[in-house]
DNA sequence: CTGAAACTGAGATTGAATTGCAATTTAACT
DNA sequence: AGTTAAATTGCAATTCAATCTCAGTTTCAG
């Protein structure tokens, strides 16, 4: 589980889990869906756990780098951040009308990136595919 | 051409073609690529024409606004623009070592695309799709 | 021409993210 | 348990792209 694979990581690195970053850990996986730091900030606190800001942008960063999350977005806000341990990877269809997000996996278009990606000596590690349009409902209210 | 658009685009909004961004809008469109906006300030003053850092911001808005630029992505320093005016379809890996930027289009894929909006009942009307990873010279560079 | 509205540049401000550093905590080894 | 070096923390200072403020300037419809 995700506090193993952690403690693991850090003990690699010569790092501590210390009781902050243990903390940072614990939030991340206590819910599910994307997050702001600033949020997991104030959860944390919240939670009556403790760590400062700076303690969770660094842990933020140990997490990413050990797999466990996964940086979604640069939004004009900020980062957003979402764990991956325990989920599958999707892509999301947006409706510009609704706004509803569907996801979808697709097998065959994952391949198809590799594929590409070889074709261009490139070792892709991760990808963000948003497909925007309209929904059916959107579209059948729209006659 | 873009340059009858941009007026267009401004006289409907009730915007005027200053000189400065007009001078944004010639730079912009005088060289092919992907750009940062402080990039675009350099130019343009090397050019010998005039626009503040400001103008620079304000007009890249109004441009992606308009459609003739694209935002492409945002990285840890800020955001990347290109114009789309004249240039077709097409997405980017992005290495996450060097920032260098490799165009890719594959039909298969967007055909691909479409058969998943297709089941998704979605009307798909455009796309962002981002592979991160790293390029060829800093995989080999690695080692 | 004229005047109201739009625009500009310089510098101030914002805000997420990073960093410097002194004090504190951790844990390996007696 | 006690010692100690290395790691870690929190706070405040800093960074830096991006945005905003606003007084002076430019545009253009009438
Ligand atoms: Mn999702
Ligand atoms: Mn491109
Ligand atoms: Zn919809
Ligand atoms: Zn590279």
């Amino acid at each position: 589980m995700e506090n193993k694979i952690f403690r693991n990581f850090l003990g690699e690195k010569g790092l501590k889990p210390t009781k902050e970053r243990i903390a940072v850990l614990s939030e991340v996986f206590s819910f599910h869906g994307h997050f702001e730091p600033e949020y997991l900030y104030l959860r944390i606190k919240n939670a009556g756990s403790k760590a400062s800001r700076a303690s969770v942008y660094r842990t933020l960063s140990l997490l990413v780098d050990c797999g466990l999350v996964k940086k979604v977005t640069r939004t004009e806000k900020g980062n957003i951040y979402e764990h991956t341990y325990g989920h599958s990877h999707h892509d999301h269809m947006i409706c510009d009308a609704c706004g509803e997000i569907i996801e979808f996996y697709s097998e065959k278009l994952e391949n198809l990136q590799d594929e590409i990606c070889s074709e261009n000596s490139f070792a892709g590690s991760s990808h963000t595919l948003e497909i925007r349009g309209h929904c059916k409902k959107c579209r059948t209210k729209q006659s």
